[in-house]
DNA sequence: ACAATAGTTAACCATCTGGTTGACTTCGCT
DNA sequence: AGCGAAGTCAACCAGATGGTTAACTATTGT
């Protein structure tokens, strides 16, 4: 079920890494918008953004729609799920093993070997 | 509650987007692991690992204790959440907006002006 | 005391990143 | 037809990245 190439997360965490991007997908959040709208905010030249916008589209974080001499640019809905799903796994699995230590320590305190049943998520 | 410095988002997902880094945190989740033993199933130099541990410590995804000649790396359990909790409010969001997507073309149809009252999260 | 072990630091290298400016293509308008 | 607008592309630049090897520090074991 969870199983994403490895390059998808390569790509979609390093999209997500930078500022100005995440502000990019912050804006394209409240609907779709031109080269030229989503460039307005920042003080970087216009290339700048465009070179973003081709970072977010290689991790499918944004479709581009070509009207015309306008680029509408939207956001994938569904591009953010691989990273989320493997941020939640080990989340979920820290918590998980938070609660297990929570109780062991509350009822035994010989043996502290938590380390050796789970399997690792699929990475390749 | 959910107020991370922009700083923070930038090197966890930065430290996340190398899957030679993924895959160190991967091992690190069965238990603490000196850097020996991390580098182990690598084909890459010792000093590589190391950079690549010092660029998750700057993240606070891992923490070293030094023990005598050892140092032992674990993961710092809390430390995923500003990237898990961004990716939350944005996956979230486009769920809900689907889903309203999805109540208004089962109702109405002439306004698709979804667009304008819901807030951006804190992104400095 | 000395040799081996664990790990970092330093210097170096090729490549990638994020930015610039300037030239170019394509479309819309009058 | 011709000008302005929307964007991309190309070339360039400084700095970061991910890797190497070699030298170094510090701890452990004999």
């Amino acid at each position: 079920m969870v199983n994403y190439q490895m390059h998808d997360l390569d790509s979609i965490f390093h999209a997500l890494a930078d500022p100005t991007r995440r502000a990019i997908i912050g804006a394209l959040m409240h609907g779709p918008k031109t080269v030229g709208e989503i460039s307005q905010p920042f003080d970087i030249s216009l290339p700048a953004v465009s070179k973003h916008l081709k970072v977010l589209e290689r991790a499918r974080l944004v479709t581009r729609q070509i009207r015309g001499r306008e680029h509408h640019c939207h956001l994938n809905p569904v591009s953010l799920a691989p990273a989320h799903d493997w941020l939640s796994f080990y989340s979920g699995f820290w918590n998980e093993r938070l609660d297990a230590l929570d109780a062991l320590l509350n009822e035994e305190d010989g043996n502290n070997d938590l380390a050796s049943t789970t399997p690792d998520p699929k990475e390749d």
